[in-house]
DNA sequence: CGGTATATTTCGTTC
DNA sequence: GAACGAAGTATACCG
């Protein structure tokens, strides 16, 4: 990784046309030749970027100071133009052995997957990632009276995610064997906009109680 | 700016929970309090971060290597724990004048909305973001015949815009005045999908070319 | 490699 | 301040 702070303008031309005036700010490129540079505000999003796979070609305007090119496939370009150059160095950080996570979709359908009672009475699992011909449905089940179930899980539920359901159950309800399927958008939170696209279709709207959910996979676990 | 590159571990508590075991790292802190993590690959996104407003608290674990404390005010948390400090460097940069962008889908919706007739014979404005229940229709026209015309402009067409066109085509048809509706789904560029989705739900896809729109503009300018 | 779904998305604008 | 839509979204995963 090489850390570079610089009085620099920077254009960018690709998928935009997008110019930065000459002014100090850090540059960073990181071992996979990606480019980034920041300001020194906002802790998320660069100022202008490039991505991997990328390649970085240094060379020298017509003063002598460094003109950086970055490309990649696509055609895109960084041009870094840099007037001063205020500190630069480099360090090796090796391959960072990644990020555990906890508490996403995935961990929700897990949790749900084990208490399907928790939206219903009877509800019992058919199958995980019940594969379609446009994509897996969350959760395929069965209520009570044996009809079936789609749920479709997010952690926040958005009109795309109702969408999305609506497709599946469009699709699943032409299946003689499982028709008629009921839909179950389950989120953490349900925008309301959502929530209203989903209830004018028929789709049942649930809200998650993660801490609740994991809590009582915990006293499950406590059994055993 | 403060660049740090320590081996540290960090844990994340808010939105998630998240760890990153001990391995060499580049910690910035911007003027803001903001806090990103990076490892040596992907130039865009944090391994780690925590995004302004939110304060920063520098304390010691007991064997007196530095442990940071991040927090912001919906009580989400970021700690740092450095084993041991590779670098350590602040820098003053100032605020930054910004970026200067062109070629979003706002300037693709002015110049199609200035050239109507590239997507027809005779066709014409009536308005640009139409005003609907569920949100603004970007181009409402009339074909040469008279008939009412909606037109979803995007960069990448994808299956969300035709989503997004269907439900205003469902809505405006409701009105009267304006039924029958065409829909158009304009892109630089439409994902096979989209298209495939698009057809079958009656929409014609046009492929905008934003030099040649840009073009026509700059002639038009020319001309005054 | 292309297509899809997710994201601690972030960011801007509008209500 | 909430909510909705766009982003050079980026990125992981799957075929």
């Amino acid at each position: 990784m090489r850390l570079v702070i610089a009085r620099c303008s920077v254009d960018y031309a690709g998928r935009l046309t997008a110019h930065l005036p000459l002014a100090p700010r850090l540059i960073l490129v990181k071992a996979d030749q990606s480019v980034s540079v920041h300001a020194d505000d906002r802790a998320y999003k660069p100022l202008n970027w490039m991505s991997p796979p990328c390649t970085l070609k240094e060379s020298e305007g017509e003063d002598g100071t460094p003109v950086w090119t970055v490309q990649n496939k696509g055609g895109e370009k960084l041009i870094i133009t840099m007037a001063e150059v205020l500190h630069d160095s480099s360090h090796e950080l090796g391959v960072d052995p990644g990020l555990i996570k906890d508490g996403v979709e995935a961990h929700l359908q897990e949790l749900l997957a084990d208490r399907m009672e928790t939206l219903g009475d009877g509800w019992s699992l058919i199958r995980r990632e019940y594969p379609t011909a446009i994509g897996p449905v969350d959760i395929l089940g069965r209520d009570a009276a044996g009809g079936t179930v789609a749920v479709e899980i997010k952690r926040r539920g958005e009109i795309d995610g109702v969408e999305q359901l609506t497709r599946y159950l469009e699709l699943l309800n032409r299946d003689s064997l499982l028709a008629p399927v009921q839909g179950v958008f389950a989120a953490q939170e349900i925008k309301p906009q959502a929530r209203t696209l989903a209830t004018d279709r028929g789709i049942r709207c649930v809200t998650l109680d993660y801490d609740a959910l994991r809590g009582v996979e915990d006293d499950k676990l406590r059994l055993f």
